[in-house]
DNA sequence: ACCTGAACACCGTTCAAGT
DNA sequence: ACCTGAACACCGTTCAAGT
C-alpha cells in the first residue's frame, strides 16, 4: 500500500509514523493478529522496537489508525461500483463490501473483532459516518428504482449493514460451512442474491 | 452456574475440569477476555497455574469447551420462547437470541471473535448444527403461518441469523450508535421489528 | 494419576542515556 | 526532537520433582 520512500530526512517527522502503519498493516495481513507485535513493527519499519511509543501513545493508538483507514477503504468499496457492471447498484455496493471483508479479513477483523477500537475518535466516528451514508445512498436509490419497499433510509441502510456484517462476519469466522457449497466463497454472494429477492416489493416466489 | 461442590474426593477426577470452566466463565463475563488467564484461572478455582495442563492441551482448548457451552446455551435461548408472550415465534426467538447477546456479550464474542475457536471439534459442529435447526424451525412456522414469504427455509434460516448475528455483533461492537437512541438496547429491538415487518409477504408500507 | 513451583520464551511498556 | 538498549511486569507453556 506505501510506496518506497527513499527520502529519510531528519525533518519528515511524519515518514516514520507512516512507515510504521503500513508496516503493521502489512503483518496484520499477511500473518494475522498475532504476527502484529510492536518488535516485529519496529523491525519492518526498520526501526527499533521501543521506536513507536514515539509516534503513538500505545499499541492500541497504532491499530486504531490502522482501523480508520480500513474504514475508509471499506466504504469506497461500497461506492465503487462499476456503472455497466450487472445487477442493480445496492446489488453492486453490497457484492463489493463481501468482496472487501473476504479479501482483507484481517483488516475487516480489525474493525470488527473482539475488543473495541481503543477510544472512538472523532475521525474514526468521522468515517463511520460516512460508511452508514454510503448505505443510505444505495436505500434510496434502491427505493427510487422500486428495487426496495419504502420504509425510513437510515434504519433500512442500518439493517442491509446488519446483514452484510452478519454473513461476512460469519464466513471470516467460520460458522458458515454449508455442506452443500464446497467452496465457501460462492455461498454468502447466492445468500445475498435470495435476500434481495426477498425483500424486493413484487416478490417473485 | 456451577452449584457448590463440597467433595473433593481424590477420584473424582471430572472435578476439578468442572471448576477449572466455571471459573473461566466467571473470569470471562465478569472482567472480559483479558481477565482470563490461566495463572487467574487456576487461582479462581482453587489449584495452581499449571494444573489446567492436567485437563486441557492449552489455553484454546479450555476456551473450546467454553464455547460450546455458550452456543448450547445460545440454541436455548432462541427455543425458549414464552408460549403466552407477546409477538410471533419467530419474532420471540429473534428477541431471545439479541437478549442472550446482549447480555452475556463476552462469551457471545467467544464464538464469534477475532480468531477462530481452535479445532472445530465435533460436538462444536454438532452444537452450531442445532442452533441452526432451531432457525430452521422458526423459519418453518413463520411460513405455515403466512408470517414469512415462501424460500427455501435453511438459507432463510441462515440470512436470519446472519441479520441477528451482525445487529448484535454491530451493537457489541460499539458500532451501532445511533444519535436518536442514548440508550443502546432499545434500537436493535426497533430494527429487528422493522426488518420483520419490511419481510413480511403482505408488506403494511 | 494429579499437582506443584521454578524456569523459559515472549510480549507491552518504561526509562535513562545517547545523537 | 528522535531514537536506542536494557529493564520490568506479565503471559502461555514446559518440566523435573513431589504425593
Amino acid at each position: 500500500m506505501l510506496g518506497t520512500v527513499r527520502s529519510m530526512s531528519p525533518r519528515d517527522g511524519t515518514h516514520t509514523r507512516t512507515t510504521i502503519v503500513s508496516a503493521a498493516s502489512s503483518l496484520l495481513e499477511s500473518g494475522g493478529p498475532d504476527a502484529v507485535t510492536l518488535r516485529s513493527v519496529g523491525t519492518a519499519a526498520g526501526v527499533s522496537r521501543s521506536a513507536p511509543y514515539r509516534h503513538f501513545e500505545d499499541k492500541a493508538e497504532l491499530l486504531a489508525e490502522l482501523a480508520l483507514q480500513t474504514l475508509i477503504d471499506l466504504t469506497t468499496s461500497i461506492r465503487n461500483r462499476d456503472p455497466l457492471g450487472p445487477g442493480s447498484h445496492l446489488r453492486q455496493g453490497c457484492l463489493g463490501y463481501l468482496r472487501y471483508a473476504r479479501t482483507q479479513e484481517h483488516h475487516y477483523q480489525l474493525i470488527f473483532g473482539d475488543r473495541p477500537i481503543a477510544e472512538p475518535s472523532a475521525a474514526l466516528e468521522t468515517a463511520a459516518d460516512d460508511g452508514i451514508q454510503a448505505f443510505i445512498e444505495l436505500v434510496e436509490q434502491a427505493q427510487t428504482d422500486g428495487e426496495l419497499a419504502q420504509g425510513p433510509p437510515r434504519e433500512l441502510a442500518t439493517l442491509i449493514w446488519a446483514l452484510l456484517h452478519g454473513l461476512a462476519h460469519l464466513q471470516i469466522t467460520g460458522h458458515l460451512r454449508e455442506p452443500r457449497t464446497p467452496e465457501g466463497d460462492i455461498g454468502v454472494d447466492e445468500l445475498l442474491t435470495l435476500a434481495l429477492d426477498t425483500l424486493h416489493p413484487k416478490s417473485p416466489a
